[in-house]
DNA sequence: CGGACAAGCTGA
DNA sequence: CAGCTTGTCCGG
C-alpha cells in the first residue's frame, strides 16, 4: 500500500439504510455542498446496491482503505439528535433488536427541512401550589430518579406543573399510556398557559425547543431541545410495553434517557411495578391521603354461594339499583373477561361437558343472532345441540359478556350495553349499565360504580405477573369513580365492588386499604423465591429457529437457564437484564424465523 | 429488503 | 439446453 496523494481529506460518516432486513451501517462520503447541513442523525439519501435509498446517518466515520467510498446523494430530513441514536443503541442491546425501529420511533413523522427558530424558554408556568402531591412531587424530583405512588384520584396535572416548575428554563418530557391520554394533557396544559409539543406531529416544535414534550410510548424517543426532567405517568401502564419484537419498554428508556442526561425522572403510578421499584427510591403520600385517593372497595365474598347461583350476587343488584338511583348521569360498569354469550356450556339432559366434535376441546358460545357453537381450537362451527345425546336444552356455565348483558339488562330492568373491544366506540356510555371486558374501563371517564364480576379470573391468572395487573385494574376502576374521601366540595366518589370466592387476596386487601405496599411485600417475596423478574431476568425464544437458538443460549458460559414452553417456545433466564442483553448480543443468534422478546408481559 | 447470480427443475 | 423457479449472498 502506498501513501496516497490524491484525494483531498472529506467528511465520512456512517449510515444506517431505512431497510427492513438490513441491520449494517455503510460508510458514505459527504459531498462539499451537504458538509454544513449533515449531522449526526440526519435523514439522508444514500446509493446502495443500485438502489437510492433512505438512512440515519448514525455516526461520523473514517476514510476505508480497500474500497472507493459513494457519496450521499441529499439531504432528506432533520432526524434523531446523536443522544436519541445512542438511546436507540442501548434499546436495541437491552431488547436483543434492531437499530432501525428505535431510529424510526425518533424520527418526525414528515418531513423536516429546517427547524423552526429555537425559541427561548416557555413563559412562566403556572404556580406549582402547595397541595399535598406538589409536595412529594418536589421530594422526589429531589431524589432524583424516583417511583412516585398517588393514589388513582391525585390530580396528575399538579405533578407535571410542578415538575415544570423545578425544571425552570428546561423543557419537561411526559409520557402517558396512550394517545388519548396525551391528548388531553396537552388540552390542561394549554389552559393554564403551557407551551407544548404533542407527539409525533409536533417533532420539530419540541427539536426547536421552549415547550413541554408530551406523548405516548414512541415519545420516549422525541426530540427536546434542553431535557430538564422526564415524567413517566400511569408508569405500571402495559401500554409502555411495545407489542412487536423489539418489545421495549418507554418506562425503561425514559428512565435510562433521563440517566443519560443527568436530569430527574419520575415514575408516577397508584401501583408501581416491582421492576420500577427495584431501581428506583420510593416516594408516596401519607397513609391517609393515599386512602383517601383510592375508591371505596366492596368486596363481595361469593365463598358461601352455591357455584350454580351464577354470575350475580344478590348484593351485585343492589349496588347496580343504587348507583343508578344516585348518579343517574353516570353509567355503572361491569367487567367480566370473557366475551361472547358462555365459555363453557354442559347439556341440561345428559350433563356431559359440551366438546368439538372435531378435537375434543370445549366449544364456546359466541355472541350474534344465531344460537350456534364455536370450538376456538380447530375453528369449526356447529349448531346449538348437544353432540352426545342432541338435547337442545345447553346450560351455559361460564357466562361470557354478551349473556351477562342480557342477564343484568333483566335483572334490573334498564337497558344494557355490551361495550367490545372490536366495535367501535359510538353509543358506549350512551345506555346507563355497561357491560364488557376490562377494554370498557377505556371507554369511559367517569362511573357511578365498577362492578367486576368474577375478579378470581384475575387474581388467578396463569401469569406471574397477574397480582400486579389486578391491582392496576382496580385502580383504573378506583379512578373511574373517584376517591373515597375527596377534597372539600367534591362527592365521594362510588363503590369498586369485586365478586370473588378469594375476599383475602392481598391485592383485594392492597386495594380496599388503599394501600398497594400490602402487596408489593407479599409480591415480592414471591418473585425472589421463584428467582423471578425483577429477581432475574427473561426472554421469551419463539419460532421455527427457537429450538437452534435455545441450544446455543443454553451452552454459553454465562449462567443462563433454558428451558422449552412448548413448540419452538423457550424461555431463557439470566440473573439480571444486562446480563441476559450480553448473552444475547453474543450468542449469534439467527435474525429470521426467530422472535425473542425480552421481559416478556405474559409468562 | 431486493437485485445478481448460481444451481436445480422441466419439457421437447 | 433455453427458460423458469428457488436459494444464497451482499450492499460502502
Amino acid at each position: 500500500m502506498t501513501t496516497r496523494s490524491g484525494p483531498p481529506p472529506r467528511r465520512v460518516v456512517a449510515v444506517l439504510p431505512d431497510v427492513t432486513g438490513i441491520d449494517r451501517e455503510f460508510a458514505y462520503a459527504v459531498p462539499d455542498s451537504l458538509a454544513a447541513s449533515v449531522e449526526p442523525g440526519s435523514i439522508v439519501r444514500v446509493p446502495l446496491h443500485g438502489r437510492k435509498v433512505r438512512g440515519w446517518v448514525v455516526a461520523e466515520a473514517r476514510e476505508p482503505d480497500g474500497y472507493e467510498l459513494r457519496e450521499i446523494l441529499d439531504l432528506v430530513s432533520a432526524g434523531p439528535a446523536p443522544e436519541i441514536v445512542g438511546l436507540g443503541r442501548f434499546g436495541a442491546w437491552r431488547y436483543a433488536g434492531r437499530l432501525r425501529p428505535f431510529l424510526l420511533a425518533g424520527s418526525p413523522p414528515r418531513l423536516v427541512r429546517a427547524l423552526p427558530p429555537g425559541r427561548p424558554a416557555g413563559p412562566p408556568g403556572p404556580e406549582p401550589g402547595t397541595s399535598a402531591v406538589a409536595e412529594a412531587t418536589r421530594r422526589a424530583l429531589r431524589s432524583g430518579s424516583a417511583v412516585l405512588r398517588l393514589p388513582p384520584a391525585a390530580p396528575r396535572l399538579d405533578v407535571v406543573v410542578t415538575a415544570l416548575a423545578a425544571a425552570g428554563d428546561r423543557d419537561a418530557l411526559v409520557l402517558v399510556p396512550a394517545r388519548r391520554d396525551a391528548e388531553v394533557l396537552v388540552k390542561r396544559l394549554a389552559r393554564l398557559g403551557c407551551r407544548v409539543a404533542l407527539q409525533p406531529e409536533a417533532w420539530a416544535e419540541a427539536a426547536a425547543g421552549g415547550c413541554t414534550v408530551v406523548g405516548a410510548r414512541a415519545a420516549a424517543f422525541a426530540p427536546v431541545a434542553r431535557l430538564g426532567v422526564v415524567v413517566v405517568l400511569d408508569a405500571h401502564s402495559e401500554s409502555y410495553v411495545e407489542q412487536r419484537a423489539p418489545t421495549w419498554d418507554a418506562g425503561v428508556l425514559a428512565a435510562e434517557r433521563a440517566r443519560r442526561a443527568g436530569v430527574p425522572c419520575l415514575q408516577v403510578s397508584p401501583c408501581p411495578t416491582l421492576a420500577s421499584l427495584a431501581c428506583s427510591a420510593l416516594v408516596t403520600l401519607d397513609p391517609g391521603s393515599e386512602q383517601a385517593g383510592w375508591a371505596a372497595v366492596e368486596v363481595i365474598d361469593r365463598c358461601g354461594d352455591d357455584p350454580r347461583s351464577g354470575l350475580f350476587s344478590a348484593r351485585f343488584a343492589e349496588i347496580v339499583r343504587d348507583s343508578r338511583r344516585s348518579r343517574p348521569e353516570l353509567p355503572v360498569v361491569c367487567v367480566l373477561n370473557r366475551t361472547g354469550r358462555a365459555r363453557l356450556l354442559a347439556c341440561g339432559a345428559c350433563r356431559a361437558i359440551v366438546r368439538c366434535e372435531r378435537c375434543g376441546a370445549a366449544v364456546v358460545e359466541l355472541g350474534g343472532d344465531i344460537a350456534s357453537l364455536h370450538c376456538s381450537v380447530c375453528g369449526s362451527s356447529r349448531p346449538f345441540v348437544c353432540a352426545t345425546c342432541s338435547s337442545t336444552r345447553l346450560r351455559r356455565l361460564r357466562l361470557g359478556t354478551t349473556r351477562a348483558a342480557e342477564e343484568i339488562a333483566a335483572l334490573v330492568g334498564e337497558p344494557v350495553e355490551e361495550v367490545s373491544s372490536g366495535a367501535t366506540r359510538t353509543a358506549a356510555g350512551a345506555a346507563g349499565v355497561l357491560v364488557g371486558t376490562e377494554a370498557v374501563l377505556h371507554r369511559v371517564r367517569a362511573a357511578s360504580a365498577v362492578v367486576f364480576l368474577d375478579f378470581d379470573q384475575e387474581l388467578l391468572a396463569p401469569r406471574f405477573r397477574a397480582g400486579e395487573e389486578a391491582l392496576a385494574l382496580l385502580a383504573l376502576a378506583s379512578r373511574l369513580v373517584g376517591g373515597r374521601a375527596p377534597a372539600a366540595g367534591g362527592r365521594p366518589g362510588g363503590p369498586v365492588a369485586i365478586q370473588t370466592r378469594i375476599p383475602d387476596h392481598e391485592v383485594v386487601r392492597a386495594a380496599a386499604a388503599g394501600d398497594p405496599g400490602l402487596c408489593s411485600g407479599a409480591e415480592a417475596t414471591r418473585r425472589r423465591a421463584l428467582d423471578l423478574p425483577p429477581y432475574s431476568a427473561l426472554a421469551v425464544v419463539s419460532g421455527p429457529g427457537a429450538e437452534e437458538c435455545a441450544r446455543r443460549l443454553g451452552a454459553t458460559p454465562a449462567r443462563l437457564e433454558v428451558a422449552q414452553l412448548g413448540p419452538d417456545r423457550f424461555w431463557v433466564r439470566a440473573p439480571n437484564p444486562s446480563l441476559l442483553a450480553d448473552e444475547l448480543a453474543g450468542a449469534g443468534l439467527p435474525t429470521e424465523g426467530v422472535r425473542v422478546e425480552v421481559d416478556p408481559v405474559r409468562l
